[in-house]
DNA sequence: AAAATGTTAAATGTTGACAAAATATGCCGT
DNA sequence: ACGGCATATTTTGTCAACATTTAACATTTT
């Protein structure tokens, strides 16, 4: 067939008025604490009051916004004590996921998951030689992209996806680049032998302690600069 | 104050509406598959298409509904190849808090909760005795809902919900009630013993197992009775 | 008869208007 | 100035009407 659907599937004004209030929020375009109010964002965005009110509803449950009965909705402020907990939740999501990702290698399915794995660690090698730190950090979203698609579990990973960017409301800084790469690049070798192996167990434990350690080294980077925890 | 808002806090219509609808997918009175037609519900409900609109966006990601951009709303279909899936995700989260609850206990928050589980415990003894199922059944809930309150993650309690009316989506039967009562409440005395204890990998292990031992349970079920899945 | 096309009915998507609640404003007294 | 109260404005909640898309049906064509 020679004819192509035409344009970035549109499918409803609603939903693409909530993939532009995901992205005003995530980047920081409205602030963490900021109230959303229906009809500026109306006017801004063009649409009618009732579009942007359905947007903000269907982004109530993703964590990224608090909605309180007859005034209205607000940025989500991360606070100190909800990063443990997030961290804890992407931690057992992350576990589990790894864990099936490495059955499904184990029971043959997946076959091309290996491979995937092994270029994304070759290009994280030569990126943590070079010390380019963006790169590391696009690999290391790819690399949990990765593990969660293995794993075939669509609700995982769209809960783990909003765990992830609730966390990035915590202050702006030091979520995002990996303080320490040779120390990340370690731990994902550590669970992609598991994955690649077929063993679910320490699949299981090697990413628990991934994301364990990332807490850690979060809280060490805290200790040296109080400054971003407020 | 003597004066207490009836039932769970709802302020507005469109968040009553939504619980009307919840409880009539998870009792089964808007059954899998099922189409919900905006107009036809807001007329039974009394109210008008937009508020029904409203509650339906907000239900979209509890999993309970899918939502097809110009075709509406259907009440989830959960298949076989997704039950795992919840399973796995529900066993990670149930592990995690566990795990939180025991390291609160040994750091000596959440001081009360040893002897919430112990009474709980206690009951479900004599239910077990008595081989009263109906009773097991609503111990068993508030034994897990305990846990839960007891790791202090709101946010893991809210998914945990979630994946637990969507299990009941899975045909009608088997899901509720335990197979095996006497196995259940070992299971459930290695996780109280270790929470107790302040042990935290202990409990992840043991509520991990838990679940695991839940599914396997419930594959047997499927074995003997393969028209419950279809 | 089966497939494709044209037409009609029904459902969803979107908007603007009205009602109710919350917030801001201004007045008054001390 | 300050706090309390009535009032005005703003904002959210709800509803009804219009536009667009989809589904169902009848008709034509092969």
């Amino acid at each position: 067939m020679s004819v192509r659907s035409i344009g970035p599937r549109r499918a409803t004004l609603a939903g693409e008025v909530r993939g532009e209030l995901e992205r005003m929020i995530v980047e920081g375009d409205l602030k963490a604490g900021e109230k959303m109010n229906e009809l500026a964002l109306s006017e801004i965005m063009g649409v009618s009051r009732g579009t942007v009110r359905e947007a903000i509803r269907s982004l109530a449950d993703s964590g990224l916004i608090d909605l309180i009965a007859n005034r209205g909705a607000y940025v989500h402020e991360t606070t100190f004590a909800e990063v443990r907990n997030l961290y804890d939740l992407r931690g057992a999501v992350f576990a589990m996921a790894c864990s099936s990702a490495a059955r499904r290698v184990a029971e043959g399915l997946a076959r091309d998951v290996p491979k995937a794995i092994e270029r994304n660690l070759d290009q994280m090698r030569k990126a943590t030689a070079k010390e380019d730190t963006a790169r590391y950090y696009k690999l290391n979203i790819e690399f949990h992209d990765l593990l969660l698609g293995a794993a075939d579990n669509p609700k995982a990973k769209t809960i783990y996806d909003n765990l992830v960017k609730e966390m990035h409301l915590f202050r702006r800084r030091g979520l995002s680049v990996p303080t320490n790469m040779a120390r990340s690049l370690a731990e994902h070798e550590a669970i992609s032998a598991a994955v690649i192996a077929g063993d679910a167990d320490s699949a299981r434990a090697a990413a628990h302690l991934h994301i364990t350690s990332g807490f850690a080294r979060y809280m060490k980077m805290l200790e040296q600069d109080p400054d971003v925890a407020g």
